[in-house]
RNA sequence: GCACCCAUAGUUCAAUGGAUAGAACACCAGCCUUCUAAGCUGGUUAUGUAGGUUCGAUUCCUACUGGGUGUACCA
């Protein structure tokens, strides 16, 4: 534990023994940070939320906490005073503050941590991309909650294993075939047919042919077959006639098939290792999409299901408050759910987890009801165990306000293109000037910062209006301000080491409100975990940095002064903590910009 | 029709039931002979409507208005 934590346990501790001898029974007593440093550094509300069960005025109340906690005598505080109508405030000294920069300079990278889901293991399913269209913007929301989640349980003591759902078959794959069969030849001397190709595969262009990125092509692929099946009667015979070929094992098809899902792979796992994505596993639905039926038959035994006139099989989710649905269709083929089963059902056994996380679209929200009951019913697991992690949705910033993304307006962001955009944005602006190499390096990470953080800073549930133009903008409550301050106090702890300048808290008073901040950290990464929304960690940096940077501003560290040692270990845990919320982000920290 | 989600400044976003609802962008006025001006300082602007619970409500409950999503044999 550190210091601080001692601290506040300690308070907490006392003030339960007070409450308790007037005769609560349990007292649960929470301490919060004043929105007005006036109030002091800590604050407890305790006497007014119990004042109307003891019957007593919360002025007495309080003031009774108030001598009971002087008696103490505790080191660090140095005042405890009264506020209407009954809060209890406490003004903490300066050892306080040198505990604080002790905590954090010793800790390091692991400041902030704690022990809340030791011995927990949880499997957290995020960023499951369709192979058939390039990424956008709202796939990137969905990995960039993923990832943080995962890391926020792991500082959190928890094992996480990430996985991902490729639904690499059916009508749509076998649409995307068609388009590249069709519409990839090089010259119309190629027959359209999957023997033809076979033989002459050379015929056919590959992305780099034709200068496009992998998922670019396949999407391509993608809509004009889908295009042709619309309209074109025939086509859609040959398609449907592709996907009965696939299932009976067809070794030609089945080498088309992996050949344009091999395109595919190649996109996603391109942008995604760009933004920094883990997955431990993938399960590949063509390995696993028939076993979802025994469970299904399993239900139906055991009377949890029941099976309609056309033999299709419904759920019973009276007891659950929820709409029934259809398990398995009525010529016996199976459904999203019916894989999902399965799925979970293999998920509990491999990885022997307590807790499994789903980070779906909300309009997903009751079939994953629908799910986790089902499961539930059929011994799989608890509902407890299982969580739906939805998020808003991730629209454009238009002059008439906010627009859903669309694939038939042609308004979809592609995550790319995005980062490329701010990309060359900085590169063409801030850094014309450097080095090629290095500036291009810079850029990368930068628009990176820029463009995760203008996701990663709302709270998860909201809708998120992008702005194109505004994401690339490197001013005001972006990723870029972060780096920008911590290159900043880089800057001058390089300048110290070189000078081989003294790094020492003490007890002094200069930068303690900055400092107490620091303290705050761990309660935000609880906070940030349990809401599974980082968006907390964010919003905590953009007020530490702006808090370093009017004291930065207003006050020199290098200014020789007996202080020095101790502003120089106020920017240094700075820079740390800043750091630490950056990772939990999944933002590169740069030394130098 | 029913269910779920959302509503805060001109705009984009904050605010574990707490004290005077915070930032940023935009606009205006300032600050580089001093550690990185991608920065800092100052100025104008907001809780959809009506009730309820509470010592206290942006937060919880109810109704309404407005927007979105879903609603069984698609994926």
């Amino acid at each position: 534990m550190t210091k601080n934590e001692l601290l506040n346990a300690k308070l907490k501790q006392y003030l339960i023994e007070y409450f308790k001898d007037l005769g609560v029974k349990s007292p649960e007593i929470n301490l919060e940070k004043p929105a007005l440093s006036e109030h002091g550094d800590i604050t407890s509300n305790s006497s007014l939320k119990y004042a109307k069960e003891l019957g007593k005025n919360p002025f007495v109340i309080a003031n009774g906490a108030i001598d009971y906690l002087k008696a103490k005598e505790i080191a660090e505080i140095a005042d405890v005073k009264f506020a209407a109508p009954g809060y209890i405030n406490f003004y903490l000294n300066s050892k306080y503050v040198e505990d604080i920069l002790r905590d954090v300079i010793a800790l390091g990278n692991k400041y902030g941590n704690n022990d809340l889901f030791k011995g927990e293991k949880w499997v957290i399913e995020h960023t499951s991309p369709n192979p058939n269209k390039a990424m956008h913007l709202g796939h990137l929301r969905n990995n960039l909650i993923g990832m943080s989640i995962t890391r926020l349980l792991e500082f959190c003591g928890a094992e996480v294993v990430c996985d991902s759902v490729d639904n690499n078959r059916g009508i749509a794959i076998a649409k995307l075939m068609w388009g590249f069969l069709v519409h990839m030849k090089k010259n119309d001397r190629a027959q359209t047919s999957v023997e033809y190709w076979h033989s002459h595969r050379e015929e056919w262009y590959n992305p780099d042919d034709i200068n496009q990125l992998p998922d670019v092509f396949v999407t391509n692929c993608y809509v004009m077959g889908a295009t042709d099946f619309k309209n074109d009667s025939s086509v859609e015979k040959i398609v449907r006639d592709i996907v009965v070929k696939w299932e009976n094992n067809d070794i030609l098809i089945r080498e088309l098939w992996a050949h344009v899902l091999k395109y595919s792979y190649e996109g996603i796992n391109r942008t995604l290792n760009r933004v920094g994505n883990r997955w431990d596993k993938t399960w590949h639905e063509h390995e696993h999409y028939q076993k979802g039926k025994e469970y299904v038959e399993l239900g139906l035994t055991s009377s949890i299901f029941t099976r309609l006139e056309d033999g299709a099989i419904l759920t019973n989710l009276t007891d659950y408050n929820l709409p029934d649905t259809i398990l398995l269709k009525k010529d016996g083929t199976s459904l999203y759910i019916t894989q999902d089963i399965a799925l979970t059902a293999m998920k509990k056994e491999l990885y022997k987890a307590n807790k499994l996380v789903w980070v779906i679209g909300p309009e997903q929200s009751m079939a994953m009801k629908q799910l986790f009951a089902v499961c539930e019913q059929l011994g799989v697991g608890k509902l407890n165990d299982f969580t739906h992690v939805s998020y808003g949705y991730v629209g454009l910033k238009t002059d008439t306000g906010f627009k859903k993304m669309s694939s038939r307006d042609g308004t979809v962001v592609l995550i790319d293109d995005v980062i490329d955009n701010a990309k060359n944005k900085i590169l063409e602006g801030p850094l014309k000037d450097r080095n090629v190499d290095e500036a291009i390096e810079l850029a990368e990470k930068l628009s990176l910062a820029a463009v995760k953080f203008s996701l990663l800073k709302v709270e998860r549930t909201q809708d998120v209006a992008f702005d194109v133009e505004k994401a690339t903008e490197m001013q005001g409550d972006t990723g870029v301000y972060i780096l920008y301050t911590y290159a900043r106090i880089n800057s001058i702890l390089r300048k110290a080491s070189l000078a081989g300048f003294a790094i020492e808290p003490q007890a002094v008073d200069t930068a303690n409100d900055i400092v107490k901040k620091l303290a705050l950290f761990g309660v935000v990464v609880i906070r940030s975990v349990e809401s599974f929304s980082a968006h907390h960690i964010a919003q905590f940096l953009l007020q530490l940095c702006s808090d370093f940077n009017s004291w930065y501003n207003r006050e020199i560290i290098l200014d020789g002064s007996m202080d020095q040692p101790h502003k120089l270990a106020a920017a240094k845990a700075v820079s740390q903590v800043i750091k630490n919320g950056l990772v939990l982000l999944g933002i590169d920290v740069v030394e130098k910009m």
